[in-house]
This record gives structure tokens, sequence and C-alpha cells, in this order.
DNA sequence: ACGACTCGGTGACCGGAATCACCGGATTCC
DNA sequence: GGAATCCGGTGATTCCGGTCACCGAGTCGT
């Protein structure tokens, strides 16, 4: 799932006042809700992005790796953040505040051109998403869909055998597709019935990428 | 819906060359798939914004109005369009060749600052989307949400009764819930009955924006 | 080594929405 | 003035997935 993201912004923000700390994992960098006091940058580690209902619902929309701006649509806009971001491991995370950040953008067009292509691949996955959502019948369906968008970021392209590190639970993988844990857990079995994955501990093996490209109907 | 946007992005790229042509309804401008070969700025009317799987199931994504750049996140990446467009009423639109306006984009701040303001503001609607995709566990709460963000675009503050024009059919609303027909047409029966909404013609009233909201659980 | 906890697997049950089928009203088009 | 369409309302049936309930395996802390 590592959309890999060039390192660069942290380049092109180095010569920007900025703070830096760690975060341990579990704890939160901003909530949904909070107005931006400013942009968090991710230089290393993981961050998992999500809402969450008043009834406690939650659900994770991306899990954010090293070189992204977090939150950066709601920085630039100056409204309220729509997602939470919690460090998953021990993350390093730069800090600038707003209006350093706006200023520096205006003066900038290599932070310009930065952020517009952040801006762009944000958005391009979040119209993935709704497709995944919104199109897929069954919960087979977006199950494999969310594994082949794993697959399709470390993928060579043949039809060889790939295997994939799963170290999410089955809890989080249904927040991210919106399912109960039990959903989740029938559907791998299903799958596995099926001969389309193999599950070995937290590794999952996809004998053919092009039957699972099948299920989710791509 | 209209999700209003300062019409001066028309001003920016006035200086651009540009090609303006006027679609009749039904006519696409680009279609899911396709390879952009420039940007779309609508001058005037109503486009809709939509995908579709291979078995024929729609979403519609949003309806964009005046002042709009369409496809834009995949003109700047050069990726694949993930939606397909169709003018809904006669809809004059400008076009600019790729080239001309990633040119265009590189010398001008004026026009990245409406880039990334327009960008930043498609990723939050389309976040907010995917929230009430996710989040609701009902259909009545989807509509709900549905409606409410269309009061909100159009809303002063108070809790008076509101009349909305609902031009879409059912089945359109469907599309952009993902429900089916049928679903729809029960939904509104429902909240016809309970008193929340009421239905003359192709007009909605709300008598009471409070009470749509409780059942948005917003 | 022992509970306490988290994670995952499975069965039973139930509800909401898709689907199928049919009907009536409004438009449009010869 | 029919015939063909499109739109919307409603019933009957089916099925997917949420929820509840319980159980086993692994891990951690003291």
């Amino acid at each position: 799932m590592p959309r890999v993201f060039d390192t660069s912004a942290l380049v092109t923000f180095v010569t920007c006042k900025q703070t830096s700390r760690v975060y341990p994992p579990g704890s939160v960098l901003f909530s949904e809700g909070d107005m931006p006091k400013g942009l968090h940058i991710l230089d290393s580690g993981r961050v998992k992005l999500f809402g969450s209902t008043s009834r406690g619902k939650t659900f994770i929309t991306k899990i954010a790796s090293a070189g992204e701006m977090l939150g950066l649509n709601a920085v630039i806009l100056g409204r309220p953040y729509l997602l939470s971001a919690e460090a998953m491991e021990p993350s390093r995370v730069s800090h600038v505040v707003r209006g350093d950040f706006l200023e520096f953008l205006r003066k900038s067009p290599e932070a310009s051109r930065h952020v517009i292509e952040q801006l762009s691949v944000n958005y391009y996955d979040s119209q993935r998403e709704i497709r995944t959502l919104n199109l897929s019948s069954s919960m087979r369906e977006k199950f494999a869909r969310l594994i082949v968008s794993w697959v399709e970021d470390s993928d060579g392209g043949s039809d060889d055998a790939i295997w994939i590190n799963l170290d999410l639970t089955h809890e989080q993988i249904g927040q991210m597709l919106g399912a109960s844990r039990e959903t989740i857990s029938r559907v791998i079995a299903a799958l596995s019935r099926m001969g389309v994955i193999k599950v070995q501990g937290h590794v999952l093996e996809i004998p053919s990428v092009v039957k699972l490209r099948e299920l989710a109907k791509l």
C-alpha cells in the first residue's frame, strides 16, 4: 500500500522554518474537526488517516508513508480537518506553521509544483476509492480491489505469484472497506477456499493476480 | 448542489490559447479511461461527472457547474480520466491543450493559486463523500446527508422551511448514493410520511432542516 | 505459570436493500 | 388518438452482511 511519494517535499520545504518531532505509536497528530495550525510532513514512519462517527464507528481512508504532507487541503483552505491522524509506528514529523507555509507557497514555484502534484495524487486516489466503494456489489469485490490496489504498487506486471506482507488486522481492513471484522474473516476464508489467495500468518500469497483481478471486475 | 466556484478561472486562463464550443445535452466531453488531451473549463451549463462498470452500473460523483475545471487532476498527472463527463444542459466549454496549460501553469503564479484551490476543494468534497458513503448505516441516512449538503450550499442558517428544486430523477439520485431506484423511491416515501420532507412535483420542501440533520446524524 | 488481552474463525439469526414484477400517470412522436 | 417511453410507486422474495455469541490460539506482564 505504499503510495510512493518522492521525498523531495522534505527538501523543498527544508529552507522553511519548521520544527520536527517523533510521535510514538498511537499518538495523534491532529483530530477530525480541528482547525489546522500548520502543515505536517511525514519524514518517516506510517500514519493512519481515519474518520469516525459520534457512535464510535471508524473508517480508515489511507495509511500515509514517508514524504507525504498530511491534511494538506485542509491547511490550504483553512477549513477543519475531515480526518484524524494517528501514528502507527514511531514517526518523525516536521511541522510548518500555516502562515509560513502559505507565505512560502506564494514565493516558491517549486513548492507550488509539489503541492499541486500531491493534491492531484490524493484526489486521484480518492476518486478511485469512491469508485470502489460505490461500484462494488459485494464485499468480495471490494476486498479484491483493495488487494489489487496494493499489488499494483509493488508489481512488475507478470502473472507470477506475489507475496504481500499483511500487517493490518482484520478489524482495520474492515474499517477500510466499511465492513465488520467477521465479514473480512469470512471473505478471506472464502477466497482461500477458491484458491485465489493463500494465507500463512501475516503473509498473503496471491498465486495469480489475473484471477484476483477478475474477482475485482476491473 | 452548486459547489460555488469563483468564475475567475476563466479570467485567469483567458490570456491562454484556447478554443470554446457548446455541447448539447447528452454529449460527452470525455470518457473514463481516455488520456486527457487538455483541460476543459466549464463556462456555463451543467456537466455530470460519473463512472461506470463494465456491467453497466453507473455512479454520479458530482454535477459540475460554471467555473469549474473538469478532470483537472488527470490532466495534471497525465493519467487516464477516472470519470466520464456528459453535458446535462447546453454547456459552453473552453478547452486548453495540455501542453499549453502546463506551460501556462509553470509561468503564472496566479494560475497555480487557482489550481491549488480547486484541487483542494475537490479533494475536500471528495473526502466528505467518502465519509458519507462509509459511515452511513442506512440509505435513509445517506439520503438525508445528500439533501443536507444541498441545503448547506443555499442556506442562510435559520431553521425556516427551505425549498429545493429537485431536477434529478430517482434513478440519478440512486446513482449518487449507490442505491437502486426503488430504494430511493421508498426512502422518499418514508421521509414524507415522517414529515421531514414534502414533495410537490419537482420541488422538495424541507419544513425543518434541524430534523433532517438529525436523521443525517451530523 | 497463570490470568488478561487481542486477534481470528464460525455458527445462528435478522434486517435492510437488491431484484423481479407489475401498474398508473405523464410526455412525446407519428 | 393511440403507441411508445420514461418516471415513479408498491408488493413479494431473496440474499448479503451486520450483530451477537462463543471458542481457540498467541502474546504479554508480573
